[in-house]
This record gives C-alpha cells, structure tokens and sequence, in this order.
DNA sequence: ATAGGGTTAG
C-alpha cells in the first residue's frame, strides 16, 4: 500500500461502477491508514465495510488493533480484541505478537505478560517474533535475568532464536559491562549459524572497549573479517587500522557507529596516537563522521593538551555541514 | 492488492 488516499478513490470509483469492494481492498486500506496514523478513517472505513455487509477477517482486525495500539488507544485495542472473539474470529500469534509489543514499547510490561500468558490458554504458540518482542520487553524494564531465562525457553521449546533475538539480549549484556556472558551468546550464535552483522560486533567491541580490554577489541576485528572470508585468505594482522581496512574490503563494513567505539576505546586506554590514526582512517574511508565522533576526537585532543587542533577541528565542523550540540559547546567553553 | 519484531557511539 503506497498511497493511501489513492487507494481511498479508487474504492469510490469501484462503488460508483456497481463493483463491491472485497474484503482484501478494505483490510489493505484500512492497514495503510492505520500506517498512516489515519485512525479515525480507518476506524469510520471499518465501520463502514460492516454496513455494506463486508465482514472484517482476523487480517482486519489485526491491522485495526495495530493502529489503535501504535497509538496507544488501549481501550479501543481491548473492545475489537474482545469483539473480534465474541464474533468467532480468533486472535492469532500474529495478533498477540503485535500487541505484546505495543504494550511493551509503551512501558506496560506487566499487561504484555498477561496476554503471552493469554495467548497460551487460547492454544496459540508464540513464535520467535513474539519472544523477540516479549524479550525486548522485559530488557526494557530492567529484567534482563527473565529475558534470558525466555530466550532459552524458546530454544527447548524448538524456536530458534534469530539475529534480532541476538541483537537485542548482546547489545544489552555489553550494555550491563558483561560482556565474557554476551561473547558466549555470539558464541552460541554463530554455531547456531545466525550470521552477525556490523552491529553485533560493534556492540562486542563496545563492550570489550569498557572493560578495557583493547586485545580482545582486536579479536572482534579479526573475526568480523575472518568469519566473512574464511581463515585461510587473511593475514595475521595485529594493527586495529589494518584490520579496519580489511574490514571495509571484505567483512560485514564498520559504519560510524563502530568507528566511534573504536576510538573511544582507544583514547581512553591511553593509546593517542593510534586513535588519531584510526581518525584518519575513518576521514578516507569516505564515511560519514557525525557530530559524536568529533566530539570524542576533539575532546580527546583537548585532553591531550593539543588545543590548537582541536580548536581546528571545530572550526571546520560548518564546512563539513555538521551541526554543533550542546555537548561540544560544553567541550569547548570548558578548555577553552 | 490485506497483518508482526531488533540493534551499536560521545
């Protein structure tokens, strides 16, 4: 569904030229409204279908809840959940899935937590999107302990945990300064043989990067670019910018977000001089830095006593079109 | 022509 109001007309002029729109058509606009944040058309059209006899399916009802629920209308959510029940059509794990997400983006973990229990009585099995949601939930409410205790629930229970599974619970351990416990996931993951991404290991790095192990920064490095490859066609490379450059060539690419990390890493483990070549690294890789990573460098070289060159660093943030934050001004005014 | 999820940096 691209274009809503486009969609809208058409279903005027199939009316107009005695055609019947069929449930497909209303549930796909009702979906794209919803999408939209059209809720009151979405909900005025779902009335609507029902008057000219068109009955909603659980696709419908589903897409319905969707936009009350993005919306936090938990009330609505509640009266099609409990209307769609009283008319026979059953809520399915795609239902339960998005409203066990809704409910805990919006802080009600405890309601969510009813509903997967809900889910269960009324025979639908949660399937990996549902634990993911589930798990992300209880991660967000400071239950990590129970987010892991699900994850390997869904194991025994034959669902196999995929990489936004692994995304959310390693990004959090490393968060959590564990990361011995997060590389045992990615462990787990890799013999599991879901495939790694650039921010699983940024997130790795990250968390090695805080506990102050640089060797292990490294390790990270060299997986990335080993994994992709395979052992045999890469050098023994001991330089972070060299891995780096392998890296860009061959393994899942380091993005700002990394480059961030490695820097911060490096500057704070006292290692100067190879943060600035990691800098330069970056500045010719042709990525993009951001206002974060000129912020760690010019700090950085402010810390280091080098405030001319931190003083030219900031001067040439507008001819970079970056946009200075608070926390640079901060920077700034207090050395200078 | 119809419905769902995640993540890394100062």
């Amino acid at each position: 569904m691209r274009n809503v109001n486009q969609a809208i007309k058409l279903l005027q002029d199939m009316e107009k030229g005695n055609h019947k729109p069929g449930i497909v058509m209303y549930s796909a606009i009702i979906g794209g409204l919803c999408k939209d944040e059209q809720i009151d058309t979405a909900q005025n059209l779902f009335k609507e279908m029902i008057c000219k006899g068109v009955v909603p399916d659980v696709i419908t009802y589903t897409s319905i809840i969707r936009g009350v629920c993005s919306l936090g209308m938990w009330k609505d959510a509640e009266s099609y959940f409990q209307n769609m029940v009283n008319f026979g059509i059953s809520p399915n794990v795609v239902t339960f899935s998005i409203m066990i997400d809704a409910l805990c983006k919006d802080g009600k973990t405890e309601k969510a937590q009813t509903l997967f229990q809900l889910m269960s009585t009324r025979g639908v099995q949660p399937d990996v999107v549902t634990y993911n949601s589930w798990i992300d939930g209880l991660c967000n409410s400071d239950q990590r302990e129970e987010a892991t205790k699900l994850f390997y629930q869904m194991i025994g229970r034959g669902i196999s945990p995929d990489v936004f599974t692994f995304n959310i619970l390693i990004g959090v351990i490393c968060k959590e300064g564990m990361v011995e416990k997060a590389q045992k996931l990615f462990d787990l993951m890799i013999q599991r043989g879901v495939k790694p991404g650039t921010i699983i290991y940024s997130a790795l790095m990250n968390g090695y990067c805080l506990q102050n192990q640089m060797d292990e920064v490294t390790k990270v490095l060299h997986s990335m670019v080993v994994r992709r490859c395979g052992l045999c066609n890469v050098r023994r490379v001991t330089k972070v910018q060299e891995l780096l450059k392998e890296m860009q060539a061959r393994g899942p690419s380091p993005n700002v977000y990394t480059y961030s990390i490695l820097l911060n890493g490096l500057f704070k483990n006292d290692s100067y001089e190879e943060a600035m070549r990691v800098f330069e690294e970056m500045e010719n890789d042709g990525l993009k830095e951001n206002i974060v990573t000129y912020n760690t460098v010019i700090d950085n070289m402010c810390k280091a006593n080098n405030l001319d060159e931190a003083n030219k660093l900031f001067d040439s943030l507008p001819s970079k079109s970056l946009k200075c934050d608070t926390m640079i001004f901060n920077i700034m005014i207090k050395n200078f």
